[in-house]
DNA sequence: AGTGATTTCTTTTTT
DNA sequence: AGAAATCACT
């Protein structure tokens, strides 16, 4: 008979502490990389439910990404079984403020039915709203792009500020400063402007975006403490990365009971991190005194350092004895455009290798056009998919005419959707050159949709039915020349609204008794699936074949995961501070939780010179590191780095052994593939 | 008026 | 590499 509590022998006396700490007031746990963070958390949840007799719905568990909250998932269902884990309130600030806002919808004044809207259609949005002030720009040899624009209005949003505060404000520092009334307006101000525009645009559109979630989730929290009363523990991890709003957020949701638990690290906080930083990687060393140092290796060009690393990839595979498996690497860039050589340099080896968050999956124009289609049918007065699809396929509805429409329904009052059924239904009078006839297979295909959704069709139906309707594989036969794989995209995405589907059948009977504390009981099928989409990313789902390839990913999205080898390319002055970067300090964090991924072995790489933009150009060594070096070199210790390709010897193999704890290899197989190099 | 071909710009990272 | 912008053609 097992122990009830057996779960808690594999942790460490410093992991047994925080995990089974009182679960009554505030837990901070801070520690470092690989010192088993999420490993507490899970058995703190655990050791709450099972010792503490806490109920598994009073228990609110918040990662960053929803991949993070899929492992944890995984992990508790091992140990309490999925009918206790499906209860459990978890994910990321983001899906779950998405999920109270679908139940408590009106008390917080917005439609059950919003669309949450992705950043690319959010910079549409902006970019059409900046319009308005082009030429004032322009006019004073200013620029100010959307991107920017986008992104000071999410940075106003994650700190609270809202858009009339913003505009006031800006107004407020112009009048200070002197300016007269009939004075050009600051950019500031125009930023303000744009960002009042678009809360007006979104709302218009029933959308809120990514920030907004999180806004009107603290709007609904605070504002109706009755919401957050299941809650007896919340548990968030990552902690360091959480922004005001999500703070807020945290605190609303705990003002019950106060009982929190948060998971950081100090050494990647933006306090601890500017002095600590050189510290750090020499810590990285006493941690596994007798490992292989850092490998630091320069090349001349990219092509040389893809094909090293591809080559590297091989060579240790070898000498490892198949200790190492493909899935045992990760290649961790600055950015996704770096992907490009290393990716053909792998194809060349024959090395098999898979990218995570890459082009992401549902930022494919096929999938786009799906969604935007489902999105459509679940919120008619979403613009933006309905200029997406409205000529998709073909239907010969051009600039022209489409700014007929839009005008027609702005007079209207009406959306714009909503004025083409009325022309289709002659119930509102056709222009001259007829629209009627042009949308008519269109308003077709979204009333015929509309009704199937309403009769609780299963998503992934809805979308074989919408592919049929609209013979959407010809349309991109015709349009794309790689049509076959954007076609297996779009497969790929009705094996995604299956899952969906899966998932939530079995949440959904198992809460049919305690209705109101189930959260997604009554959102419909298709609600629930747009929702996923548009906040899953493309690591979220791995697919089980993915498993034996060499993990191509961004820094970024490495966070919290963990491979025996790491390499990181391209640590050079324009990459590692990437060059557009405001915030240095950030961006050598960043250079550090890459390293900080490697269990035995880590890469380091770089060229002298680099093909930018077409032409050459000169390269140094990231700063970040020569500080390192200098410094060690300084102080008389041995040097950090070794500068050439590794041997791997007898002893070599034990220690990376001993640290992955995994069996030594014979030394005949050693020997035997190292042959067949 | 609408479509297709060519060129330019974009992207840093994530929900 | 893909989407937007521009231009030439039907």
């Amino acid at each position: 008979m097992e122990r009830a509590d057996s779960f808690l022998d594999i942790l460490n006396g410093v992991q047994l502490k925080a995990a089974t700490h009182p679960y009554a007031s505030a837990l901070q746990i801070l520690a470092g990389p690989g010192s088993g963070k999420t490993r507490v958390l899970t058995s703190r949840i655990a050791h709450l439910i099972l010792n503490c007799n806490m109920p598994a719905q009073a228990i609110c568990a918040v990662t960053f990404t929803n991949k993070a909250a899929n492992e944890m998932r995984e992990r508790l269902t091992k140990l309490l079984g999925k009918d206790r884990t499906s209860q459990l309130k978890m994910g990321t600030f983001h899906s779950l403020c998405a999920r109270f806002l679908r139940k408590y919808a009106k008390l917080v004044d917005i439609p059950e039915n919003f669309t949450v809207c992705d950043a690319a259609e959010s910079k549409k949005i902006i970019a059409t709203l900046l319009k308005r002030f082009e030429k004032d720009i322009k006019d004073r040899s200013l620029s100010l792009e959307p991107g920017t624009v986008a992104s000071m209005i999410s940075k106003a949003k994650s700190k609270g500020k809202s858009a009339e505060y913003c505009l006031a404000d800006a107004k407020s520092s112009l009048a200070s400063q002197g300016s007269s009334e009939g004075a050009p307006l600051s950019l500031e101000v125009i930023v303000a402007e744009v960002y009042v525009d678009y809360e007006a645009t979104l709302k218009k559109n029933n959308a809120l975006d990514f920030d907004d979630l999180l806004v009107y989730g603290v709007k609904l929290f605070s504002k109706h403490s009755s919401v957050a009363y299941w809650c007896q523990h919340i548990l968030v991890d990552e902690f360091q990365d959480t922004n005001v709003t999500q703070y807020d957020l945290m605190c609303s949701i705990a003002k019950m009971t106060r009982s929190v638990t948060i998971v950081g690290d100090p050494d990647q906080s933006i306090y601890g991190w500017r002095a600590a930083e050189v510290e750090n990687l020499a810590k990285m060393r006493r941690a596994h005194p007798d490992g292989i140092s850092p490998i630091l290796y320069q090349v001349s060009r990219e092509q040389g350092e893809a094909t090293f690393i591809a080559v590297e990839i091989k060579r240790l595979i070898a000498y490892m004895g198949g200790v190492f498996k493909w899935g045992d690497f990760a290649i961790l860039l600055r950015f996704n455009a770096l992907s490009r050589t290393i990716e053909s340099a792998l194809q060349r080896e024959g090395i098999p290798c898979r990218i995570l968050g890459g082009h992401r999956f549902f930022e494919r124009l096929e999938v786009k056009d799906v969604l935007a289609y489902l999105q459509l049918v679940d919120n008619p007065t979403f613009e933006p998919a309905l200029l997406r699809v409205i000529n998709v396929p073909g239907r010969g509805i051009g600039e022209k005419t489409l700014s007929e429409i839009l005008q027609r329904a702005e007079k209207a009052q009406k959306n714009p959707l909503e004025l083409l059924e009325g022309i289709h239904d002659t119930k509102i009078p056709d222009s001259k050159p007829s629209i009627r006839k042009k949308i008519s297979s269109f308003i077709q295909v979204m009333k015929k949709l509309r009704l199937a959704a309403q009769n609780g069709m299963a998503p992934s139906d809805l979308i074989h039915q919408l592919l049929d309707l609209t013979q959407y594989q010809d349309h991109l036969r015709r349009t794309q020349q790689d049509w076959e794989t954007r076609w297996e995209n779009v497969k790929e995405l009705i094996t995604f609204a299956k899952e969906v589907e899966g998932q939530n059948s079995r949440d959904s009977a198992m809460h049919t008794e305690q209705d109101d504390l189930a959260l997604d009981g009554n959102v419909s099928p298709l609600r629930q699936f747009l929702q996923t989409s548009m906040l899953s990313s493309a690591g979220d789902n791995d697919t089980e074949d993915s498993l034996d390839k060499v993990t191509i990913s961004t820094c970024h999205s490495a966070k919290g995961l963990e491979w025996p080898v790491v390499m990181v390319p391209s640590v050079d002055s324009s990459t590692f501070p990437f060059i557009r970067s405001e915030d240095e300090d950030e961006e050598r964090r960043l250079l550090y939780v890459a390293c900080t991924r490697a269990k035995s072995l880590l890469y380091i790489t770089r060229s002298t010179i680099r093909t930018v933009a077409g032409d050459l150009k000169a390269r140094a060594l990231s700063k970040f590191i020569e500080n390192v070096m200098e410094k060690r070199e300084k102080e008389k210790k041995m040097p950090l780095f070794i500068q050439h390709v590794p041997q791997i010897e007898l002893e070599d193999r034990a220690i990376i052994c001993k640290v992955l704890g995994r069996p030594e290899p014979d030394e005949s197989e050693v020997d035997c593939m190292v042959e067949s190099l």
